[in-house]
DNA sequence: TTGTAAGCGTTATCAC
DNA sequence: GTGATAACGCTTACAA
């Protein structure tokens, strides 16, 4: 039914092999042989088979996104759509395909992977999220999985990655709220299973040590990653007794969910409460008001760790590479600093 | 180097064709023997090499994402996520993976097809968008590919697709603001190369009509389908002589855009503006005013492509498939008439 | 219940 | 320059 290289090669009187030739650009062609092949193959509207190509060459020229078990909550979260754009740009610039992961049903994401590698299905990999203890980066070094990770693993290890410095970036998040004269600032996490969470955290803390604050622990709450995880954290927030006047969410779903929260129980942003969030979505400037967050270059972060797997995939090096994107505080509204030069 | 299915028989002492029989859960092996070859596999460390497999049952239970060549604007749209979720859910328990379409740099839609469905690396494919003359939809018919369209096609045609009924939808929309006694109603769409431009306009003047009003051209303008477009596009409706006094944006994206643009000017929403969106997207609710948005249901469109798909592949059927989500208003704060019951 | 062998559509290694 | 031929790892008649 479906026209292969051999009908090809019938057709214009050349063995299979000549036909590969053609397909493959091999010089040591003539001429003449390659326009006639090349002629027939249009004609018999011939197209390889990636499968086969991939069998033998042993490599399938498409990168693996391994996407965490909770599917649902991560589409939810703009910073998917952002990562894949980034993502997506590089891999069509260098010819590789994207394979999504969701495998079959029931399987953990250590059978997801190996499914996808070992199969042959994809020749490296990109995590997307990096857990406290991730069982995920034992399996990627023992069995020497061209991967990158986009977060940074919490142990030592030999997987390249692509991150932001979060302590910092939560230091200067927090830092801008002490210098705009707040003394209680509460911050609002995702799980503390995530290794970007524990960063956020530990910025913003050591922000406050050094400002001469105290930690509160009654001003951190971790919540699930979703705007009604921002919605609830911001609620036990303005529970206790000595609320802030300031909150850093380290995610801008979480602080829209936070907005809600303070909105619906009549408290204004930002004189009453300052918001600062973290990623910069394309709908924080359109929040209301229009939301002060420190921007990670998502987009960036994505290309990054894509660029990084391709690399090691095509020439593979004994060392890890590590690549940090920079961040940049957005200064609008939420935080009741308007710089407009910024804005 | 890799472990196949040829180590396990020789460890296990049986021939490969028992291992590939013990993989495919046939009933006529004895347990022993199932027993002790899936013991050898978990030992080794076996994996099944999905690409050979591919390679001669012809499939590759894998589904293909047809992704428009605006990459860049498409993963910009919360339309993405949500519809890639519903896609997800559906193929995951039905145990297809999933394949981005981003293929070589340069090429075309088509090309991009041909490669991805010739090269048999999926066995059906999604279609995210349809242009009015899409040539995306012949090349399917004429192949006889298995494939789903998001959307409907313009033409007559044997692919079968899942869609909104926006005609409709757009009727109905447009007639709620009517009942809130508006008369000029602007209409801000996307590019009218896309048949949901087309459809949602079709509507609005439909139930202009039905109302006695008439159509001004000057009240409709089609922009990129981005925030940006939206923001011009409400500029260019409030800078006409007899301004609109409601606005129906073909998507929430445009809708946000044009929000912006209005409180940029000194409009006041809804009280000098009622605005009526698109999609119902997770941010809508969030916007200041919360919009009134037309719910089209993305998430079940995901899931009704996706299942509709993997039926025709399973099944194939002789004729195609239509299938309408239903759409519901959700009537917020932007239209001006606020009803509690439906927040 | 299990084994043998052919074949899926390519590419790579030799020859010539 | 080009052509046989043997892989790549698996499934599936057909035998036994």
């Amino acid at each position: 039914m479906a026209v292969n290289i051999k009908d090809v090669a019938i057709r214009a009187g050349v063995s299979p092999s000549t036909v590969s030739r053609v397909i493959a650009n091999n010089p040591r062609i003539s001429a003449e042989t390659r326009e006639r092949v090349r002629a027939i193959m249009k004609e018999l509207n011939y197209h390889p088979n990636a499968i086969a190509r991939s069998l033998v060459k042993q490599s399938s020229q498409a990168l693996g996104l391994l996407i965490p078990n909770t599917i649902e909550q991560f589409f939810l979260n703009p910073f998917f759509p952002e990562v894949l754009r980034g993502i997506t740009q590089v891999a069509q610039h260098a010819g590789y395909d994207l394979f999504l992961s969701t495998a079959l049903h029931g399987l953990n994401d250590i059978e997801r992977l190996e499914q996808m590698v070992r199969s042959k299905r994809v020749d490296g990999v990109i995590l997307l999220t990096a857990r406290v203890e991730d069982p995920l980066l034992f399996v990627l070094e023992e069995n020497h999985i061209p991967a990158v990770l986009i977060g940074r693993p919490a142990a030592p290890s030999t997987i390249s990655w692509v991150n932001n410095d979060n302590k910092k970036a939560a230091y200067d998040a927090t830092t801008h709220l002490l210098k705009l004269g707040h003394k209680r600032i509460g911050f609002i996490g995702g799980s503390t299973e995530l290794v970007v969470t524990m960063d956020r955290l530990s910025g913003y803390a050591t922000a406050l040590q050094d400002a001469g604050g105290a930690f509160d622990p009654r001003l951190v709450t971790s919540e699930e990653f979703l705007e009604e995880g921002g919605y609830i954290g911001m609620m036990r927030l303005l529970a206790i007794p000595e609320r802030p006047s300031a909150i850093i969410a380290s995610d801008d779903v979480l602080a829209f969910g936070a907005m809600r929260a303070a909105g619906e129980l009549g408290h204004h942003i930002p004189d009453d409460l300052a918001i600062v969030g973290f990623n910069d979505i394309p709908l924080a400037k359109l929040a209301n008001p229009p939301m002060t967050t420190m921007n990670v270059h998502i987009y960036e972060l994505g290309q990054e760790s894509a660029k990084m797997l391709i690399e090691q995939i095509e020439w593979p090096a004994p060392d890890p590479k590590e690549h940090l994107v920079p961040h940049t505080l957005v200064v609008r509204r939420s935080c009741g600093a308007w710089n407009p030069l910024v804005l």
